[in-house]
DNA sequence: TTAATAGAAGATAAAAAAGTCTTTTATTAA
DNA sequence: TTAATAAAAGACTTTTTTATCTTCTATTAA
């Protein structure tokens, strides 16, 4: 469904918005720890999502990562849009590349269908709202 | 969503039940065509259908290959996993191995209602619908 | 029975995705 | 102002996926 890149991506943002309500900024280290991700690797996600104004960084001591206020209102959308483009909410179930109404792929109807599903989910699923979830262990994001 | 090999797959099954159902065998290079994929590669994956059972083959001059009557009734949801697996049906959003009702990941409930959507989308989808689609040039196979 | 056809199988190559390492630059606490 | 810290950036490696090529084997029409 989504790119490795992006499960990480999403997985490190809930932690780095979790941690920035208490007001704290969170290394690389970290990150990859609590996660349970590569640790260059999610360092190049970060930067990219940084870049992206998705997140933010400080450099230095006492530096790191953290999400402004505003970014708990960031869906899960935003984050896929972000790091795989919108090939998931826009192409077609097989890769037929002038699928569109007039020349629909034999799945073109149902597939729009689902697509919408898998949309509306990640539009409504804030990265706040996973915060909250966090914090009363109701939630995880270890890999293993 | 898929991979290109599902794809490619799909869109081969789709064609070759088609011609199957006038009586006639197709070679590679025909299926190839029709649903603009590269040849080498759709041959591989057509082996691999047939050593499954999906399809079946026959060698030699007039040869080619066909499905039997009732693979018009073989659904997607089969050849997705023939080749992708069940990974899309079953696995985390996230990517976590050990998510589940008792350790969920911050999606799981909404993902696995994604995951039924779909699921049920690729069972309902059969093979023999879209022949008839195709016949009424009412869908199309090809890439570009 | 032979020539042509077509799939089967294995090796190889190219491209994309995932992951790692090193050097540089910015920041800040001391 | 300096030493320590941490992100930024670019090069590089590995793995996986996608794609291609070659040789072999089976089949059948003539």
């Amino acid at each position: 469904m989504f790119s490795k890149t992006c499960e990480y991506a999403i997985r490190a943002m809930i932690f780095i918005a979790q941690k920035s309500k208490a007001g704290n900024r969170v290394g690389v280290k970290e990150i990859a720890k609590a996660i349970d991700a590569p640790e260059y690797f999610i360092a190049k996600i970060l930067q990219d999502l940084s870049r992206k104004g998705l997140i933010q960084s400080m450099k230095g001591p006492t530096g790191g990562f953290y999400v402004e206020e505003a970014s708990s209102l960031c869906s899960l959308a935003d984050i896929v849009k972000a790091i795989d483009g919108n090939k998931l909410f826009t192409g077609c179930g097989l890769g037929l590349k002038n699928c569109n109404e007039l020349k629909p792929c034999p799945i073109h109807d149902q597939f729009k269908r689902v697509r919408e599903n898998i949309y509306s989910m990640l539009e409504n699923a804030t990265i706040g709202a996973f915060s909250k979830q966090l914090e009363k262990n109701l939630a995880f994001l270890k890999r293993k």
